[in-house]
DNA sequence: ACCTGAACACCGTTCAAGT
DNA sequence: ACCTGAACACCGTTCAAGT
């Protein structure tokens, strides 16, 4: 909410003019900048939309949550990237780890694999998001629509862990 | 060489304090602190060990040019978290380009398709590797050595290539 | 309990002045 | 051609003092 102006062009200062107070007065409420973005984070964390356990394909599954993923990455892209530099922040994320390893052990890979591959497929996603976000994606493939090339890319993944359940 | 102390607590004073100089002269050698990271980055960029042209499998040279990336990347990581979120810097890369998309047609990737596949493999490498030098991985999988993991992950995109392929 | 002003220790960068 | 000091416009944060 506060970000969503620049990237990180946040300063508490700033900040603190656009609330019409002092830039002070905020250390009352929040205990350094970094607390206020990390809760910031968490907040925009809660949109994230998981599949339900229904019965549906883990194909679906996957896919549903990749995209909800890309969803409230790219809503807010400068939280998000802080995120990604904040490995706490990212393992915090309760509810999509529990929903991943569902859908991971759905599709057949085994308990023993289970921690390495999804810390995998989420860096992978992870990577292409951040490539998407800082225009990256735009500059390598300038002729390519994101959105297709997101999908292109859990077409790869779904097709690499079919692969291997066989 | 200058960032080898932490992430990017490199400032113009410290490193002219670091070269017993005014902070103000240094601004008579390069234009900006953006011109001296750019510089360093396309400095160590020019390390990156390309596999050679010989007639090796396309697996072989995927996995070796995987790997020389992830050398140099992470012999830098500040430097190279830099790079990423400047898709020009990313782009400026040709040498590696060139051979990427050479191993990419031996691996029967269509042309229709290699500059899609080569961006969003190249991401999802990316990722992983952000996700090391960040300290990421050690978190999301604790009992991993983060060797291995690289190793699983370009498997797993070997797998998918070949999958793809028949 | 909340707010505030002054202050501290930093930034990158400009610019006029020196040698 | 190179260096320098002072200055500008910023940071995050502390702390003593106010209401």
């Amino acid at each position: 909410m506060v970000g969503e102006g620049g990237v990180e062009g946040l300063s508490m200062r700033k900040l603190a003019a656009e609330l019409d107070v002092n830039p002070m007065s905020l250390y009352h409420h929040v205990e350094s900048k970094d607390a206020l973005l990390r809760g910031a984070c968490t907040a925009v964390a809660q949109g994230l939309a998981l599949p339900p356990d229904d019965g549906t394909p883990w194909q679906e599954q996957l896919r549903a949550l990749a995209h909800a993923y890309r969803s409230i990455a790219l809503s807010h892209p400068a939280l998000w990237s802080y995120v990604n530099s904040h490995p706490d922040l990212v393992e915090q994320e309760e509810g999509m780890w529990v929903v991943f390893n569902r859908v991971l052990v759905a599709a057949g890979v085994p308990a023993a694999e289970l921690l390495r591959i999804r810390t995998v497929l989420y860096t992978f996603v992870s990577g292409l998001l951040t490539a998407e976000a800082v225009g990256l994606l735009a500059e390598l493939d300038p002729a390519g629509d994101a959105e297709t090339t997101f999908d292109a890319a859990v077409d790869l993944i779904l097709d690499a862990l079919e692969a291997r359940a066989t």
